[in-house]
DNA sequence: TTGAAAGCGCTAACAG
DNA sequence: CTGTTAGCGCTTTCAA
């Protein structure tokens, strides 16, 4: 191993092996129609220099990097935070190197994107909310493919990959009813996107089969504070059951209700089972978007369209399931 | 604007412009021996056709990208999430690209330093704690800058910026005094660092110079379901009040005391004033380390350091700050 | 099965 | 003040 700090190039490799810089480049791509014996030696000669190929001269050559630009807002949102983490994990297995933006402000988004575009990254996963359409408008010109997360734009010409908002709407209105409630409200958040509102019809519908009907609607944004001042609103409606469109909204009911300290609290359903949910002091029913397998198809989504530019847009999406607990339990009021 | 996918390269400006791409290159890069009139010509042409130059080709022509690796562990501590986000913001600033890499295993941390160096990052900025010693050497062989965040790993050779923890428990040990505390205890975190060490050491000789000992010393992992388990034990000395290495060891111990509804809580000081801390329901007093401050110039540092890469190390201190809440409120019993 | 040569897009001597 | 030229480290025709 070569502790002076010089850089280790193919030509190096080249000369221990006794061969062209051809040569080598063909063994580490694998090509077939090298022998054996030479093989042999270029790989050993690599391994004892400790040879990493440069890959920005690489990027530069073959018009691909095996970057992925990935942006994200607000990163003190723990679902974002866990999304993050895993997709960097799955990027990683498949030898895709994340170059991380965090858009805080529209022109940050701006120009975080013209500096993606800058590093000739293959491919931009967004799991920014507001944004969305700066980026499809950037990666269209700079005709990069673009895999959005857990956001419906509408836009037919941009993959994405997301949860199933009805469906786990539905699925907890079966489970509240069957638990015994009767009168129900929703809590839902203030998204651009139509993805709370999504949940909201979804758990609507469901209900008006069983012959309910949603009553109070109530809405804040998405942090814990102005959560809870909101939370008196719903708790004001005295319903049985509140779904709510977030943990951290359900967490803000959970807490408004505890301190009112009037009569049973409402059962109440979270969204995104984060770590906080289980904690026993919530112990809060909440809707599990499955995000390990949102972020793994949202990685091979790009994957392929790095792979194959042509690849045809995919709009996947991720059966979310119920994980029950205390918080929804039968009230013995 | 061109719709059409063709990316526009320096010579296509140069064209527009009727010059050399030298000279294109001279004016991007504020040469200032550059005559104004063509400076004009080729800002205005670069700005019509959307030019925006390939940092890769750039940066093997200046053996410079301007990307810098940053490792991270546990992104669902909600206290290292945030760090990143502020890197990330920061690093922005200073027009630096964030190729990021979450080291679960200690494989996988190597493998990433690997990846990293083969990205021929200008430095690498670690906020990983356990595997700094395989970091520490990657860097060393690559002869990249390297920056720990809020570690100490004793290595005199790589620049750290860190916390104040002794500052911080001296701060603490005051504040509990003032606030009438008699007896005193120390639930801390299982860092393979010594980090919680270096808070404890720092609380416990102030508590000295105030003629009080540090009784109970108890030792969680950091996350929450051991914390509660552990934070039984410390409970059982009935201590006035308890210093906790990290927020979620200080919730798990009020929620252990809010459970065991044995009398008054301890008074309770956590450490990170993370976002759950402010929550009413904790409502906890908090060490702040000034993550802010911390993040930015850990972004300094590696910046100086990439533009002169003999900068001598640097070793930052953060002094970190108390927010005083409710839960070291004196009691009244 | 392998080598020679060209070139990805950019910048920086070195000339003029 | 500006153009010509070479070359960063790699891959890949094209020839042998």
């Amino acid at each position: 191993m070569h502790s002076d700090g010089r850089k280790i190039r193919s030509l190096e490799v080249a000369e221990r092996a006794q061969i062209s810089r051809s040569t080598v480049s063909r063994v580490l791509s694998g090509d077939p129609r090298i022998s054996e014996a030479t093989r042999a030696r270029v790989l050993a000669a690599a391994d004892e220099l400790g040879y990493q190929p440069n890959l920005i001269a690489r990027g530069l050559k073959n018009q691909s990097t095996g970057i992925v630009g990935v942006v994200v807002t607000d990163l003190d949102n723990s679902y974002h935070a866990h999304a993050l983490q895993l997709l960097i994990e799955k990027m990683g297995e498949k030898r895709l190197a994340p170059l991380v933006f965090a858009g805080n402000s529209v022109e940050g988004a701006e120009s975080a994107i013209a500096r993606l575009m800058s590093y000739q990254v293959d491919a931009v996963i967004a799991l920014a909310a507001p944004f969305s359409q700066s980026i499809i408008a950037a990666c269209r010109t700079g005709s990069k493919p673009l895999v959005l997360m857990n956001r419906h734009e509408g836009e037919e010409s941009v993959s994405a990959v997301g949860g199933d908002g009805a469906a786990a709407g539905a699925m907890v209105a079966d489970h509240l009813v069957a638990r015994g409630a009767r009168s129900f409200a929703f809590f839902g958040g203030d998204d651009s996107t139509k993805i709370s509102m999504e949940r909201q019809t979804g758990f609507a519908d469901r209900l008006a089969a069983h012959s309910f009907s949603l009553g109070t609607v109530c809405t804040s944004r998405y942090s814990y504070d102005p959560a809870r001042r909101a939370a008196v609103s719903v708790l004001s409606a005295a319903p049985d059951a509140v779904f709510c469109a977030n943990d951290t909204l359900a967490m803000a009911l959970a807490d408004a209700a505890r301190e009112r300290d009037a009569g049973p609290p409402p059962m109440i359903v979270g969204y995104d089972n984060s770590a906080l949910a289980a904690r026993p002091l919530y112990d809060l029913t909440s809707v599990d978007q499955n995000l390990e397998e949102m972020t793994s198809r949202t990685v091979e989504t790009a994957l392929a369209m790095v792979f194959d530019s042509q690849a045809p847009t995919v709009r996947l999406t991720i059966s979310p399931f119920l994980v029950e607990r205390g918080s929804t339990r039968p009230r013995t009021s």
